[in-house]
RNA sequence: GUGGUUGUAGUUCAGCUGGUUAGAACGCCUGAUUGUGGUUCAGGAGGUCGUGGGUUCGAACCCCAUCUUCCACCCCA
């Protein structure tokens, strides 16, 4: 038999034991804080008909889009001739399905087949994997997991302001500091095209714009100028890009910058409104930053956006979602407003991991190690293994009576907190000796008593 | 998708202009310590140098291809 070489496809990840604790308790973290704000659990398929996802993320995220081969002897059922046809003809020919690019639009998908059994409105979380044909980098994989929160059938601005108390409290939480969430609304950046006096053609505005941080006003410009924004206009663009202040006091120049704007001062409105609804909430506005040339996200959105970074820019966004208010539409549900958040677990993860942000005790779920001194302690042993698990309690006894030494290191190896030891004196004396790793602390106690300690 | 970069022990990395048996630290195993881990000490095991070709008397080192890693662009969690 040959000996082939293990390996993984580009982009993907095992994660061991120890690694999925920790995720686990990422995920179970933000969860519950989803469902304390009234959210529901969704799930929906790996894979997708390719014509639900495709033309949803624009021509780059089409071809981002992972193809599932059609079962069979798809070849034979080509109808053109194959020197006819490129790639692309091809695929729609040998694939129909793909694997999920998001959570957003397989809801919308959702929402649209179930719209007679749903109450709206709708409030549902979702966490799942979603694949990315994309060339890896650092905090970039092809398989990542997202945590998605959206509201459908309402356009109150009081799911924006929910949406930014969730990521305060879920960073908070996670002990996460030094991030920051910027908001911003599609309409800004609509009114601000037309505003330059490109009407209709903010696109090529939100990708310029975008970059202020990464190339300056000057490359933006540079950037600007090739789409054909001419000079004139574009002088325009630095009052915008020059804005300082307090959030309120920005939005107060920005109001009077734009005039009779009418597109504009919508969105002004919105984020003015979100935040009041915030801070009728008590919520901690001094994370969230307005700034008009945010312009991240898919091309779907159409009101309030949003993104969180890390102030120190160690890695990408860590979220980012918005509102949208046709995304039902494209499949024949129109005039249903959404709105949601996508948290990408991977990049909390490595935020998480540099900082060295995870307790201790999450390393294993196992709580104590009872040690295995051989076929004369066995018994005893196993009835106390099952005691404990009747309190609920997550124990082990090690399998082999294998040296002291090495069952101790076992459990240290693992960070498995408690060990307990049976020997002939315990057992005599129907007692347990537990041990805590951690304070090297050790007591010989009735099975009551050590349960006490455990529960 | 475009351009670049990386790959040597379980892990992180040395390895000179191509020249004998490829090194270190940490980890692992054994013992000091037959009822005590995390510290200490002594000893030991472990590598087809990513993979496949080529150049050469001779390749971890040079060339080509391929996979992988990371980076920039694009885009994005």
């Amino acid at each position: 038999m040959s000996n082939q070489k293990p390996s993984l496809p580009k982009g993907t990840r095992d994660f061991a034991p120890s690694v999925v604790n920790k995720r686990n308790y990422i995920i179970q973290t933000i969860r519950k804080i989803f469902e304390k704000f009234g959210f529901q659990p969704l799930e929906t398929p790996t894979m997708e008909n390719l014509s639900v996802l495709t033309g949803k993320y624009g021509d780059e995220g089409d071809q981002l889009i992972f193809k599932v081969l059609n079962s069979g002897d798809y070849l034979s059922k080509i109808k053109t001739d194959l020197s006819e046809i490129n790639s692309s003809q091809l695929t729609t020919q040998i694939a129909e399905k793909g694997l999920r690019y998001d959570l957003t639009v397989p809801f919308a998908r959702f929402v649209v087949m179930n719209r007679n059994e749903i109450t709206f409105p709708f409030r549902r979380y979702q966490i799942q994997p979603v694949w990315r044909a994309d060339r890896p980098q650092k905090g970039r994989y092809r398989e990542f997991m997202q945590c998605d929160a959206d509201v459908v059938g309402t356009d109150s601005l009081l799911c924006e302001a929910e949406i930014l108390m969730m990521l305060n409290e879920i960073l908070t939480n996670l002990g996460i500091e030094g991030y920051e969430i910027v908001v911003n609304s599609r309409k800004i950046l609509t009114g601000m095209a037309t505003y330059l006096g490109h009407p209709g053609e903010e696109s090529a505005l939100c990708v310029a714009i975008d970059k202020l941080d990464k190339i300056g006003a000057e490359g933006v410009f540079k950037e600007l100028k090739q789409t054909g924004y001419k000079e004139l206009e574009l002088n325009k663009l630095n009052p915008i890009l020059n804005l300082s202040g307090s959030n309120k006091g920005r939005l107060a120049t920005l109001k009077k910058l734009f005039g009779n704007n009418n597109e504009t001062q919508a969105g002004i409105k919105e984020i003015e409104t979100m935040f009041s609804f915030a801070e009728n909430m008590q919520g901690n506005l001094n994370t969230v930053t307005f700034d008009p040339t945010l312009a991240r996200g898919l091309s779907y959105y159409t009101g309030v956006i949003f993104e969180v970074k890390m102030r120190d820019g160690s890695i990408g966004s860590i979220s980012g979602g918005g509102r949208y208010d046709n995304l039902t539409g494209v499949f024949g549900m129109p005039d249903v407003s959404g709105v949601g958040i996508s948290l990408g677990i991977d990049r909390v993860f490595d935020v998480m991991e540099t900082r060295n942000l995870f307790p201790k005790e999450i390393a294993t779920t196992t709580k104590v190690l009872i040690t295995n001194f051989g076929e004369s302690e066995e018994v005893y042993a196993q009835q106390q293994l099952s005691n404990l698990r009747n309190e609920g309690i997550a124990v082990e006894l090690y399998p082999d009576a294998a040296k002291l030494k090495k069952q101790m290191s076992y459990a240290n190896n693992l960070n498995i907190p408690y060990v307990i030891l049976i020997g002939s004196e315990e057992i005599a004396n129907n007692k347990l000796t537990l041990k805590n790793m951690s304070t090297g602390e050790q007591n010989t106690l009735t099975l009551n008593e050590v349960i006490q300690k455990l529960v």
